[in-house]
DNA sequence: TAAATTAGCGTACAAATGTACGCTCAACTT
DNA sequence: AAGTTGAGCGTACATTTGTACGCTAATTTA
């Protein structure tokens, strides 16, 4: 790659870091202007276009990297859950820590997800259905479910998590501890529950 | 009340609903200036300070009286399903009525749920920990749960319910019966997982 | 080496925003 | 009847925003 494209990548880079770093519990992106993230980054306003037709492309683009980072967190934590032990809970701290880890990329995950922008919601949606159809397969081959009943409770699963996460966000340290046990006992209940229902259908017919 | 009250009264009504009516998919309360209200309420920008502090204070009133209408409608809806019937049927089939008759009063607290200001998050959280509580103690009594297990069991419904809500908002009518069937399933696993957990802890102890 | 490309800059402008200030006049109090 | 209050208005201003336009200088291409 030539000193010109590298430079340019760098610059891009700088943007995308500027934005995911003026992230916080009180400021969503939206709520970020283009003027802003370019002094962030160190450019000047109208540079700001070199790298992104809007804002909304540049969104767009932390929404896709955010997901990616986060699914390749999560399965490295999923290599160490088979090492042994209870899948759920090793998965809760997993999800835990992740999410200590790269609080700004779920902040514009949760807000974007029920945000302004149908491209946001849509792309948000999409990074959730990743999560989603993984754990449905996992648990189809793994608990041997009916597809329509894995993938029911797999979103259920996925679901309870991220909002879990969301109050997570707001939360110290300490507290933490306990909405983890929480969200494991009711990650427990969904997955006993879709067992029994899955068995009670096998009677039946 | 005195002629000078009532007006009063009635032009923080217009306020109120104003903002209400520029809720939409593609705009957020926090998207919403001063000046667009009381445009839209038909007052000057200045005129607006006579009844709210600032745009933030507006939010929270909204979000306050969201609340209250949405749980009134849920209770009446409970009424029904005392005839008899799945009470979990009943009670998503009213949840979705009550989703299309006030789909604004949903997006905001949807959106400020995961939004830019505690104020606001606290707000909502403290909307749905009534749904929570409510749910729970009925549970408690109806199905003879531990407390703890069903504050857990409450907590996984809620969630569940309201994130359909959230995904309800985006679909068409005919899509929301499929929605509807999915979210009766996962909510069955629920309360099906809870009842086992504990038939369990009881044997063990 | 000469020409072409382009990342980044500075200037510029129209639009919108929140809000300070002081006025008016109808409603209320005394 | 006289005086007080306050809801609503218009004017005004500083600030911030997105973005159009044209320039520069370094890199790339020919």
């Amino acid at each position: 790659m030539g000193v010109r494209a590298q430079q340019k990548e760098k610059t891009r880079r700088a943007l995308v870091d500027a934005a995911f770093n003026q992230l916080s519990a009180e400021r969503s992106f939206s709520s970020l202007s283009l003027r802003e993230v370019a002094r962030e980054a160190g450019i000047a306003p109208t540079s700001f276009y070199r790298h992104f037709k809007d804002m909304n492309e540049l969104g767009l683009t932390m929404v896709d990297e955010g997901g990616l980072t986060l699914r390749q967190m999560m399965r490295k934590g999923r290599q160490r859950a088979e090492a042994g032990g209870s899948v759920i809970r090793i998965s809760v701290d997993t999800f835990i820590e992740v999410l200590e880890s790269n609080p700004n990329v779920f902040r514009i995950l949760l807000h974007e997800r029920s945000g302004t922008s149908a491209a946001f919601r849509a792309a948000v949606e999409r990074e959730i259905e990743h999560f989603i159809s993984e754990l449905a397969h996992y648990t189809e081959a793994q608990a041997n479910r009916t597809p329509d009943l894995a993938r029911a409770q797999a979103e259920a699963l996925v679901i309870l998590v991220f909002n879990a996460g969301a109050s997570a966000l707001d939360l110290k340290r300490s507290e933490r501890k306990a909405l983890a046990d929480q969200l494991v006992l009711q990650l427990r209940m969904v997955a006993t529950g879709a067992e029994a229902l899955q068995q009670k259908m096998e009677n039946r017919s």
